[in-house]
DNA sequence: CCCACAATGCTTTTT
DNA sequence: GCATTGTGGG
């Protein structure tokens, strides 16, 4: 590589602190390892090994190895992570790993844990947390990853738990003082805040002890535990001092302040520090990388020399102006930098599309790269760029239609067909009552289990509410020699394999038992297939989780896989390097990536920049180390990242944005058409029409429809069978109602406004689902709110009578774990002392009192149905029912809820009371004045009324549904509400396969 | 122009 | 489930 005449005096820059800041595309990397052999070549005496470079990722630190190993052949690379130095080569690591060696050099030997595993760890130990806002929020996992997430960014910050607390001392004297003055809306508010900071603190450091008492500490406190030795052992920071003269830091945007504080210590006199970055280029914010690094620097090294690499020997002109337009509108907080420069070419114009619609920029842009393959462009030359994964699927399934090959990064294993599939096995295994996972597996052409008979056993199930194991069993145990007997052979062998497998999962070892399913299955797999990495890439993640387990047995797996899930937990395909395959990826991967063409996708409101979300726990300004980060800079940092994306495209470059009108784009295109002249001269509009007739093509052909099972199967019995075809099955048209009425709840009509696919797997296909803690809870609160009235015709029931009851009706099904289970026990207790303290005190005539009445009525071709938890009479006298003008009694319908108290407007809109009020005035002959929504968590009742109209919209609703049924649409919805969908493993939305 | 209701999102990632 | 933005009627 010639060096530029930057390039040259950032390389031989000789005395003290050196800080570059380098554009996009300025040959960093190629600097600094140019640096470093020049250093080599120059200072007198100076070793390889006395050359300390470090980075935040590891790949940036193999790409360095690998250059300077191509550069000088004869000089190694220096030691790979965690090992002792070999000697030889430059030592090449990332922060992390350096400071995990300096600190074994010590005989440290805690054991590292990842975010998620330390979630895991944390999560395992929830009771000994004591966590006030368990119960509160009643999710734990997403309040542990909160605060797991907020303990991360104190590492990045070193703040400790003593410090911590301090602070929140702090701010319970400010709130103390400021009290008096607050009126009480205000004061409860910051009441309830410091509340959960103390908790918070106390967490924080109870984590810690649990940590430390387990032999483990966190990836994140590796810095402080390096700060600590060097405190208390100074000879080991001296020892560092010596050996590394000249020190290297890349993309010094990304490091946090814990990181420089490090660095603060080991460069000293004569250690020369270099460090190389650009603040334009800082994305990583979120993760703690510190947004006033650069001003650390210079207030930390006050003599100090900094150079800037502007030329950029990647993109054209137009791309480099068009880049330089929209970076000019952030603050720049290091003052005036020089701009872009290159002597590149200027290059095609910058695309700017303008679709109406996600679908069409998605056939737009796949049609585009289409032909851009068709002009000889290669591949992995093209990239798609996008702000959050879920924004790539359109253009996947459109890039599949044209069967196009494709790469994605971060790609999930667990989201693939054969890994759902085997997961099914195992959860099965691991209890026969996993419903969702059995129903998987009987999917499988392997079993030849007819879909007729799997439909008897969930009815079967359903009605006898047990698990859909159970319903199969009495099948095969009345069967005798009837037809069904016949039907069941694979069943039979099915429960064989598990059966033989669940013997092994006590003796051996996980991947063994892994190893035995994959073989008792005959899954077998070509080099190279892409289900046959899938499968490596799990077993691999096996084979660590082994490593680091106590008994390596099944069991345990389980709970910890279960939990790994839980926590968000990916295990990421390695990328493959088909050099035909158009690369997908995140902004944020694309990081110090190049291509010839670069798309960037759904620059839109809401999307890029994206909308800001607050984590629950916010990491308080007042400890951040270095100055509170400015007002707008989530927007900036957004900013930043579509510079990022832009400065990726060496030739092409297209700006993809969605919205209805031209009008409301987002603010980032305004930004790049701010520039009259590059507007003019440098950027190409182009209009994408809307897809005609939206739905008339169509669908995607199913990728999981394999023709060449064979070759996967390869000398088994049963080729082709193992793959349940889950899409086909899922859109079979469903049996809806044998009599010809379509039976629907409210909760069904519910149901299907939040997922179709929810209701049909729920509520046609009757798919049982596991016991779920709110449930169970719920049933008894409601068995013992209607005991108390049962009780109360005789006399005023006692807390105690009820509460006999209570922990007789009382079941532990469904509970996550003990702690969960005696959590609700004792909020369902006092929940009851409080309801019946306030039923008695007033006066109440309960004979007349219906409970639970169900009901069914017609509508048209619709059987509504329900069950009304409660009916009271109303009139001048509680017990004589007093007939209305049309001869109907006044009642009020009560529907209890256990769950969190929603505002009345819930109780204005809910279709649940609107049903109720329908039935009782068609069915009974009642006439409901009032309808109430009685809250048990806080006894708070909520009533409200309904008209006319809001009934003739409520029935409007279950006709527009029920016709969606009929019609046999039952399109997924997925999203947010996935969350809490036990049908997840089933679910067609959720498999990807490329 | 204002307000009510509908529509549209629910990140990014490293050790 | 929830916050924010967009739309459409008055």
């Amino acid at each position: 590589m010639e060096l530029d005449p930057e390039q040259r005096k950032a390389v031989e820059h000789g005395e003290g602190p050196l800080l570059i800041i380098a554009g996009p595309g300025s040959g960093k990397t190629g600097v600094i390892t140019r640096r470093i052999l020049h250093l080599l070549e120059t200072v007198p005496g100076l070793r390889p090994e006395n050359i300390l470079a470090l980075t935040y990722t590891d790949k940036a630190a193999s790409e360095m190895k690998a250059r300077i190993s191509r550069s000088l052949p004869g000089l190694g690379s220096g030691p790979s992570s965690g090992r002792e130095p070999s000697g030889g080569g430059p030592h090449i690591s990332t922060f992390h790993s350096y400071c995990y060696q300096v600190l074994r050099e010590r005989g440290f030997e805690r054991r590292l844990l990842d975010q998620t595993d330390v979630w895991i760890f944390l999560r395992q130990r929830i009771e000994q947390l004591e966590l006030d806002f368990y119960q509160k929020l009643a999710e734990p996992g997403a309040f542990l990853h909160d605060l797991n997430n907020f303990f991360s960014r104190c590492q990045d910050e070193l703040v400790e738990p003593e410090r911590f607390e301090a602070y929140v001392g702090e701010a319970e004297r400010r709130f103390l003082a400021r009290a008096p003055s607050l009126d009480p809306a205000e004061r409860e508010f910051e009441e309830q805040n410091v509340r959960k900071l103390r908790e918070v603190a106390r967490v924080f450091r109870k984590s810690r002890e649990l940590l430390q008492a387990a032999g483990r500490t966190s990836f994140g406190s590796l810095f402080s535990e390096t700060l600590a030795l060097w405190n208390s052992e100074p000879d080991s920071l001296d020892r560092q001092r010596a050996r590394y003269l000249f020190i290297l830091v890349d993309e010094f945007q990304d490091t946090n302040y814990a990181q420089i504080e490090i660095l603060k210590r080991l460069a000293v006199r004569p250690s020369n520090l270099t460090a190389v970055g650009d603040d334009d280029q800082a994305i990583y914010r979120f993760r703690g990388a510190s947004s006033g690094a650069f001003q650390l620097f210079r207030e930390a090294f006050p003599r100090r020399t900094e150079l800037f690499l502007f030329r950029n020997y990647r993109s054209t002109r137009r791309i480099l102006r068009a880049a330089s337009v929209l970076i000019r509108r952030n603050d720049r907080a290091l003052g005036e930098k020089p701009a872009l420069h290159t002597s590149n070419p200027e290059g095609p114009r910058i695309i700017l599309l303008q679709s109406a619609d996600a679908a069409s920029e998605a056939a737009w842009i796949a049609e585009e790269i289409s032909r851009l393959l068709g002009r000889g462009t290669t591949g992995s030359e093209i990239a798609a760029l996008y702000r959050a994964h879920a924004y790539r699927d359109r253009l996947v399934e459109e890039l599949g239609r044209r069967e196009i090959p494709f790469s994605i990064r971060g790609l999930s294993v667990l989201a693939s067909s054969v890994l759902r599939d085997l997961v099914a096995y195992l959860q099965l295994l691991h209890s026969p009552h996993e419903n969702v996972s059995l129903t998987r597996v009987l999917l499988a052409p392997r079993w030849k289990f007819p879909e007729e008979l799997a439909m008897a056993a969930r009815e079967e199930a359903s009605r006898r509410h047990c698990s859909l194991f159970a319903a199969v069993e009495s099948f095969d145990e009345g069967s005798g020699a009837s037809g069904v007997a016949r039907q069941l052979t694979g069943w039979r062998e099915l429960k064989g394999l598990l059966e033989k497998l669940r013997r092994k999962s006590e003796r051996e070892q996980m991947t063994k038992l892994f190893d035995a399913l994959v073989s008792g299955l005959g899954l077998t797999f070509l080099p190279g297939e892409e289900e046959g990495v899938y499968l490596e890439t799990f077993r691999k993640f096996l084979e660590e989780w082994e490593e680091k387990s106590e008994t390596r047995k099944f069991r345990e797996f389980m709970e910890y896989f279960n939990y790994f899930v839980e926590a968000g937990g990916r295990i990421e395909r390695p990328s493959p390097a088909d050099p035909a395959a158009v690369q997908l990826m995140s902004v944020h991967a694309a990081k110090g990536l190049e291509f010839f063409v670069v798309f960037i996708l759904s620059v839109s409101p809401q999307r890029f920049p994206h909308r800001e979300q607050k984590p629950l726990i916010e990491f308080p300004d007042d400890l951040r180390n270095a100055p509170a980060p400015a007002k707008g800079i989530h927007l900036q940092e957004e900013r930043r990242l579509l510079y990022v994306a832009m400065t990726r495209a060496k030739e092409r470059l297209y700006i993809s944005s969605v919205s209805k009108s031209a009008k409301k784009r987002s603010i980032f295109i305004e930004d790049l058409l701010s520039d009259p002249a590059v507007r003019a001269k440098d950027i190409e509009e182009i209009s994408v029409p809307p897809l005609e007739a939206a739905g008339s093509r169509e669908p995607a052909r199913s990728r999981k429809s394999r023709k060449d099972g064979r070759d996967l199967f390869r000398g088994t019995p049963h080729p082709e069978t193992f793959h349940p075809d889950l899409a086909g099955w899922a859109a079979r048209p469903a049996v809806l109602a044998l009599d010809g009425k379509l039976e629907l709840s409210a909760t069904a009509v519910e149901d299907y406004l939040t997922c179709p696919l929810k209701y049909k797997f729920g509520h046609l296909l009757k798919i049982p689902t596991g016991p779920q803690a709110a449930l169970t809870f719920g049933s008894v609160m409601h068995r013992s709110v209607r005991r108390y009235f049962e009780l109360r015709r005789t006399h005023l029931p006692t807390f105690e009578e009820i509460k006999e009851y209570f922990e007789d009706v009382w079941k532990s099904a469904g509970y996550e774990d003990k702690y969960q289970e005696e959590t609700y026990r004792k909020t369902g207790l006092e929940q009851l002392r409080e309801f019946i303290a306030r039923q008695n005190a007033q006066p109440l005539e309960a004979r007349e009192i219906q409970f639970e009445k169900g009901f069914r009525w017609d509508l048209d071709d619709i059987a509504v149905e329900g069950r009304i938890d409660q009916i009271n009479p109303l009139g001048d006298h509680p017990f004589v029912p007093r007939p209305t003008d049309q001869g109907l009694r006044e009642v009020e319908l009560v529907d209890y809820k256990t769950g969190k108290p929603r505002p009345p407007s819930e109780a204005d809109k809910s279709l649940q009371l609107s049903v109720y009020a329908l039935a009782a005035r068609r069915e009974m002959g009642l006439e409901p004045v009032r309808l109430s929504l009685y809250y048990l968590t806080n006894n708070q009742v909520v009533s409200t009324v309904r008209s006319a109209k809001q009934l003739d919209a409520a029935v409007e609703k279950i006709r527009e549904v029920a016709d969606q049924i009929r019609a046999q649409r039952f399109e997924p919805s997925p999203g947010f509400a996935c969350k809490w969908c036990d049908y997840v493993p089933i679910c067609p939305a959720h498999e990807e396969n490329f």
